[in-house]
RNA sequence: GGCAUCUUGGCCGAGUGGCUAGGCAGAGGUCUGCAAAACCUUCUACAGCGGUUCGAAUCCGCUAGAUGCCUCCA
């Protein structure tokens, strides 16, 4: 379904500054290259709100009858741990105080990426590359690089010469600097003496005799600069323009802007037509950071074993909490705020399965609410730059129409049942990517037995006048975790 | 210091020239043996000052405050 053709769509590309209409490269089909993660260490609460917004933004594209292929990668090598000529590969840094393989510690970590990702119910990507498997072809950019006469060798290491290519083109057109501020405002770093200016970037670096992470090339024994492999895998899998390229809003400088600045020099175009950045995730108020401690694991909020939250919140409440805010707005991780979602996602859970029970009508009366115009307000919220928080808005303000057709104020015909549905199925379940989470590692079905007959003993009871022990269960069953919900249809129950 | 972004009601968080965001909390109500849950109703806002305009939370300027990047970071 090409629904695509019927909706505008437009996102707010960093590039311009402003929203612009979505017209991809090759009319039905996008190319999205998304920057991964580092694998040196557990992933970060911050990289999962980047990668579940362009989770979102991938699981709309498809929605909207795009073919996409989206690029996200990992980097196992070649991200220094500074610029200067003493940096030391991240992964190896790792693995020299752990003492163990290198490929060790990228395997560790990269599973540890993937399980979270799936606990989160991500999809996964439709090509995820990495650094180390791409080695050739970042030497060979790095040589025409040096053809076109934008890089420079000097000791075995290659740089990128910064001045000589901001005399052609733009250098900080991405990210709205002017290289002589840059040059003013440059930090004096150890160990610079081989670059010809500060601004430059390494796109090889020769590997000191004890380094681990090596490999042969024209210049050295050594390993590519972070930027280079960005711009090696996305043109591979892409192209040498392509339509969205995306990462969190601290790689726009230097990184993305380096990668604008290779693709220019090695392919004499701009790589991207549709720059995205996500904002930054806070925790209280303060950027997270290992250093100030204000920092927490995706397991320890999820299991509430931690001092910041009160207690362990779900996969899909955590993700409702970041789907209430935009991608471009920063936010700010709070017990209240989590608490508050967890509310609002339950709220929209119950929604649904109460519009799954409804039965439809000969006519519609709806009162003043169409479904027509409930669906095109969920289209618009999404084409407009994917405002999640609006959909949210819109599928949580309609819950009144849920509601009435469910105590018989409305009335519903089938095609209109079967359309509101497949409204609140499709931008729940497919575009948000929420699960409707069934009380996980419980065997629900002898759970249910047992508290139905436990429903039945505190019903006979509290028909027998014998409220106390009708209210021993139901206080009982509360402080196992178990909330009875006495409605006019009879008692259920949810698990806390 | 430079560049950029932001400042919305008790809290979170959308909107962006005239028209209800939404959630949480609060208040009132319906239901209930009492509750809880659920539902219904309801309150309150656009940092300050000046300008543009018939009209500004929305555009422009200044002031104050916060944040990000400038060094690795999603």
């Amino acid at each position: 379904m090409e629904l695509y053709k019927n909706h505008e769509l437009s996102i707010y590309n960093s590039l311009t500054k402003q929203k612009e209409k979505f017209e991809p490269i090759t009319p039905g089909n996008v190319g999205m290259y998304v920057c991964g993660p580092t694998v040196y260490s557990n992933v970060h609460l911050g990289n999962v709100r980047t990668f579940m917004s362009f989770d979102m933004i991938f699981r709309y594209l498809k929605h909207l009858g795009y073919k996409v292929r989206y690029v996200r990668n990992i980097t196992d090598a070649g991200h220094l741990e500074n610029d200067a000529d003493a940096g030391e590969d991240k992964i190896s840094k790792k693995a020299r105080i752990e003492e163990i393989e290198p490929m060790e510690v990228v395997q560790r970590y990269t599973v540890d990426f993937h399980n979270m990702l799936n606990l989160f119910n991500f999809l996964p990507p439709s090509i995820e590359p990495t650094a180390t498997g791409h080695i050739i072809e970042q030497i060979e950019l790095i040589a025409t690089i040096i053809e076109n006469g934008f890089g420079y060798v000097v000791n075995g290491s290659v740089y990128f010469d910064v001045h000589k290519y901001n005399e052609t083109n733009d250098y900080g057109i991405l990210s709205k600097r002017k290289l002589e501020d840059l040059i003013h405002n440059t930090r004096a770093l150890d160990g610079q003496s081989d670059k010809k200016n500060p601004q430059d970037f390494a796109l090889w670096k020769r590997a000191e005799p004890q380094h681990i992470m090596k490999w042969p090339s024209p210049w050295s024994e050594g390993f590519p600069g972070w930027h280079l492999e960005c711009t090696a895998m996305s043109t591979k899998y892409l192209g040498n323009q392509f339509d969205i390229h995306g990462g969190g809003l601290d790689l726009k400088f230097p990184h993305h802007e380096c990668e604008i600045a290779q693709n220019q020099a090695a392919k004499g175009v701009s790589p991207v037509k549709y720059w995205m950045h996500t904002n930054m995730l806070e925790m209280n108020g303060q950027r997270m950071s290992k250093s100030t401690g204000n920092i927490i694991n995706p397991e320890q909020l999820l299991s509430g074993d931690n001092d910041k939250f009160d207690k362990g919140f779900s996969p899909s409440v955590i993700r409702f909490f970041m789907m209430q805010s935009s991608y471009k707005s920063v936010l700010d991780l709070t017990n209240d705020g989590l608490i508050a979602s967890e509310k609002g996602y339950n709220k929209l859970m119950e929604l649904i399965s109460l519009l799954d029970k409804i039965t439809p009508s000969s006519t519609t009366n709806t009162g003043d609410i169409s479904v027509e115009n409930l669906r095109n307000d969920c289209y618009a919220a999404m084409n407009d730059d994917f405002s999640t928080p609006m959909l949210i808005g819109t599928l949580m303000s309609n819950g009144k129409l849920i509601h009435g057709l469910s105590n018989g104020t409305y009335q519903i015909n089938e095609a209109d049942l079967t359309l509101l549905k497949e409204t609140y199925h499709s931008f729940v379940f497919d575009i948000l990517g929420l699960q409707q989470e069934t009380a996980a590692g419980l065997d629900t079905e002898k759970l249910n037995s047992t508290v139905s007959l436990l429903i039945e003993l505190r019903d006979n009871a509290r028909a027998n006048k014998d409220f106390a022990t009708s209210d021993r269960i139901r206080d009982q069953l509360l402080e196992a975790g178990i909330q009875l919900k006495d409605g006019k249809e009879g008692t259920t129950f949810s698990i806390n």
